[in-house]
DNA sequence: AATAGGCGCAACCGCCGGTCC
DNA sequence: GGGACCGGCGGTTGCGCCTAT
């Protein structure tokens, strides 16, 4: 509530305007304001922010202070981009959970609600803009489920496969991150009909071991058809198990437990055309 | 070099729900 | 019960920086 007498807008508001006889200020923090906060609250604690602005001697109001704190001066809020994993687990969750942006915040440590909503905004919001799609219709959230986020999952496990061949646990412990990359694989397959059946073979490096005999789950990404068994050869390239000779096959590169699963024996693959889900088959 | 346009982000606004008296 | 106050939330604004022309 704005009891200012003379502004609308805060590029309008000059030191000038006045609440209860005090001159109050508004717009962008000094360094000295922002000391005084942080020396405030480190001796006092957060919360009771009207209180905090009356005696902590900032011309604010308290949910300006509230505000400056919470989003900026708070010792754990991280700065700088959002990690594709994060991007990622930001999609999911508005996917569930729409403009509830302080909840989805709470899936991400030390994001706020104000940087994830800047986010959607500017990122999120401009590609629908620019496809002319409105950004609640089911086409934009098909969008971005088909599209967006198995790109991301694509550059979340190439970081990965940059660092380590297998999944390394100790740099995604979040088993939410791990959900929504499951879930951004939850989308039919998008089999692309002109695809030739037999897929690339070029060399592949690195090779980890591959289940013998593999489920194949799904993948927006290949070819493989869902439920269907595969195995593979010295090569590790895949074929269908009811075929003799190696048809459809994929150069598989690595392989990687899918954290979190609730089928233990779920691995990624990651191959020439992209990301399999597959289930070992016992 | 100047300028226009786009973009990112900090900050503000208005509303709402909870709490207290 | 209801009014006042407060904190939290989502939406919006506008400033400053960057980039293209």
């Amino acid at each position: 509530m704005c009891s200012l007498s003379k502004c609308s807008t805060a590029s309008s508001c000059s030191d000038d305007d006045v609440i209860g006889g005090d001159k109050l200020r508004r717009g962008p923090w000094t360094v000295e304001e922002d000391s005084l906060l942080i020396y405030y609250i480190s001796g006092h604690g957060e919360g009771r922010w009207n209180l905090l602005a009356k005696r902590s001697g900032l011309k604010r109001t308290g949910k300006s202070c509230r505000l400056r704190w919470l989003n900026y001066l708070k010792p754990d809020v991280k700065r700088g981009n959002l990690s594709p994993e994060e991007q990622l687990l930001i999609l999911e969750l508005h996917s569930k959970l729409g403009n509830r942006w302080s909840k989805i915040a709470q899936h991400l440590p030390g994001r706020t609600d104000n940087e994830i909503k800047n986010h959607w905004r500017t990122r999120v919001q401009k590609q629908a803009r620019h496809l002319k799609i409105d950004s609640n219709s089911k086409q934009f959230q098909e969008l971005i489920r088909r599209v967006w986020m198995p790109r991301l999952l694509q550059k979340v496990l190439e970081n990965n496969n940059n660092n380590a061949l297998f999944w390394d646990s100790s740099t995604h412990n979040s088993l939410e991150i791990q959900g929504a990359i499951s879930n951004s694989l939850a989308a039919p397959p998008q089999i692309n009909s002109s695809s030739p059946s037999r897929m690339s073979s070029s060399e592949s490096s690195n090779i980890s071991p591959v289940p013998q005999i593999s489920k194949y789950l799904e993948n927006p990404f290949c070819g493989f058809e869902p439920n269907n068994y595969y195995s593979h050869n010295s090569q590790n390239e895949c074929y269908h198990v009811d075929n003799t000779s190696y048809q459809d096959v994929e150069n598989l590169s690595s392989a990687a437990p899918v954290m979190g699963s609730a089928m233990e024996n779920n691995y990624w693959l990651s191959g020439d055309l992209g990301y399999c889900l597959w289930n070992i088959y016992e």
